[in-house]
DNA sequence: ACATTAAGTGATT
DNA sequence: AATCACTTAATGT
């Protein structure tokens, strides 16, 4: 085994050793290959393919939905232990994406080449499960998402919005712009500076210029 | 000291 | 909840 073998079977370890069989983390340490991102590298935009899908170390991603150039909006984020089901099917059917995926913290992921992931599928069984399962929850976070905008106002989905990026990022102190919130949410800069106010002044929140701590989640 | 960017606010729809 | 128009505060050069 070389010494970038190792690494990655260190890598996995945190998170993966134990739903993947030995059988398959051989083959992942065998073709995938590691690679880190800053906030705010575009790893997936709109209508691209994709060739590879990434395996979270640590880290975390936002998916995000755009409309003909201008209103976007985030669905949901990917933390460690996460894949992106969905872009296994792209990369199955060659497909182009329906989302765009922005790094959100500091990640670090291994990618696999799109050419192996679907005989993993008939091969292993912790494979099949792990990208059912992913799938699955993928879903669950798009109708959390809908229900969001269907059903909650605007100060809910805010309350939503921060405690999942507090989730995902492992911190309460987040540092972000009213304008970054405002676009992720598809809202008004100044709505989410009224917002914060409140949630500041009933405690849930401490906000002050490019940060945002968030107290409750 | 000045320019730029972020945040706060009243009024209107 | 959105938009406008304007103010104030924080930060960079």
């Amino acid at each position: 085994m070389n010494a970038q073998e190792a690494l990655l079977r260190d890598k996995l370890s945190d998170y993966y050793t134990d739903i993947f069989e030995a059988n398959l983390i051989d083959e992942i340490v065998r073709v995938g290959f590691l690679d880190k991102f800053k906030p705010g590298e575009i790893l997936v935009d709109i209508g691209e393919n994709m060739t590879h899908i990434p395996l979270l170390l640590n880290g975390s991603i936002k998916i995000i939905r755009q409309e003909k150039e201008g209103d976007e909006l985030v669905l949901y984020f990917l933390e460690k232990g996460d894949t992106c089901a969905i872009s296994f099917i792209n990369c199955i059917n060659r497909k182009e994406s329906i989302f765009r995926a922005v790094v959100d913290s500091d990640t670090e992921a291994i990618f696999l080449p799109v050419e192996h992931i679907d005989d993993w599928l008939a091969k292993y069984k912790s494979w099949r499960y792990f990208i059912i399962d992913s799938y699955h929850f993928r879903l669950i976070e798009m109708v959390e998402s809908i229900d969001g905008l269907a059903f909650m106002n605007m100060n809910q989905r805010l309350m939503k919005y921060l405690g999942d990026k507090a989730k995902v990022q492992n911190k309460q102190d987040l540092e972000i712009t009213h304008q970054e919130i405002a676009d992720d949410l598809n809202t008004s800069r100044v709505v989410v500076t009224r917002l914060l106010k409140q949630l500041h002044n009933d405690g849930k929140v401490y906000s002050t210029r490019n940060r945002v701590r968030v107290n409750e989640i």
